[in-house]
DNA sequence: AGAGCTACTCGGTCGC
DNA sequence: TGCGACCGAGTAGCTC
């Protein structure tokens, strides 16, 4: 379920992997993986010839940038990049095959089939979905707490609904959301805009270093990530909540809870989460 | 008009 | 053993 510490540690991995080699041809087993030309042939053919020039990220999304294009890519929850030679045999779950003209092949593996991929004009992605509308990323300086307060303020949803939806602030998905708003000790069914200034201004500060502090861990596993298939780093940040229902509080001691809200499992700690 | 729902995409996993 | 429900990120499209 990568966040966005998963998807710079892989956009850090893939770096030296890919960037500087040539497209000779691309594969397509699963087109609906592929939204944007909605031909997947035009997908394929755009492609074709074209250099890796460099790999950036927007919130969740990888962004492959090319001689005039850019590929925008989400791994969704299982989506995974292989970067292997053409020889290896290929996994069931793969879906797309980027084939180099070196011999080696960036593979996309996704068992789910949930991720997706555009393909824009450069300059022309931020422009329309699925970029368009995002928030600001968390490390940025236009991610300020006042600019959280503002998007909190106008809201009666609960905060962990706010959290999870990128317009608000990209990257946060359910994993640290959950650790987010422990750190910051405050319940995830709160009405947004009960938070005072100065949970807000704790909320901030926690979201920052939850998610430094995951980008962090996860930089050292990087290699084992694309080369094994193997889980990113995210096991190696000390997890408060996320996962630990019914196991004491690290805090407190208290056992922690499980409950459902918008949807999604959510873990935190009654007695530290006001 | 904008906030906030629901449906949809998928297949592995789990419970009955 | 078989089958249906569930999970989950993000968007489209709907309702109120």
């Amino acid at each position: 379920m990568p966040e966005l510490p998963e998807v710079e540690t892989i956009r850090r991995t893939l770096i030296p992997l890919t960037v500087g080699k040539t497209i000779q041809d691309v594969k397509v087993f699963w087109p609906n993986i592929i939204k944007h030309p909605s031909n997947v042939t035009q997908f394929i053919e755009i492609l074709k010839g074209q250099t890796i020039q460099q790999i950036g990220r927007r919130g969740k999304f990888l962004k492959f940038f090319f001689d005039e294009h850019v590929l925008v890519s989400h791994l969704r929850m299982e989506g995974r990049y292989l970067l292997q030679t053409t020889e290896v045999p290929l996994d069931p779950h793969t879906h797309v095959i980027f084939q180099f003209t070196d011999g080696t092949e960036l593979r996309y593996r996704d068992v789910r089939k949930f991720g997706t991929m555009h393909v824009f004009k450069k300059g022309e992605e931020e422009q329309q979905s699925p970029l368009l509308n995002l928030g600001p990323e968390p490390f940025s300086q236009s991610f300020t707490p006042g600019v959280l307060a503002d998007k909190l303020q106008k809201t009666n949803r609960k905060i962990k609904t706010v959290l999870l939806d990128q317009a608000v602030v990209v990257g946060l998905g359910n994993i640290y959301v959950d650790e987010s708003l422990f750190r910051a000790r405050i319940h995830p069914e709160r009405p947004a805009s009960s938070l005072t200034t100065e949970e807000i201004e704790r909320l901030h500060h926690e979201i920052v270093a939850t998610l430094q502090e995951a980008v962090e861990k996860g930089g050292s596993t990087v290699r084992s990530y694309v080369n094994t298939q193997g889980e990113t780093g995210m096991f190696q940040l000390q997890l408060f909540v996320y996962g630990r229902k019914g196991e004491p509080c690290k805090q407190c001691g208290h056992p922690i809870q499980k409950i459902v809200v918008s949807g999604r499992g959510t873990h935190y700690c009654e007695r530290c989460q006001q």
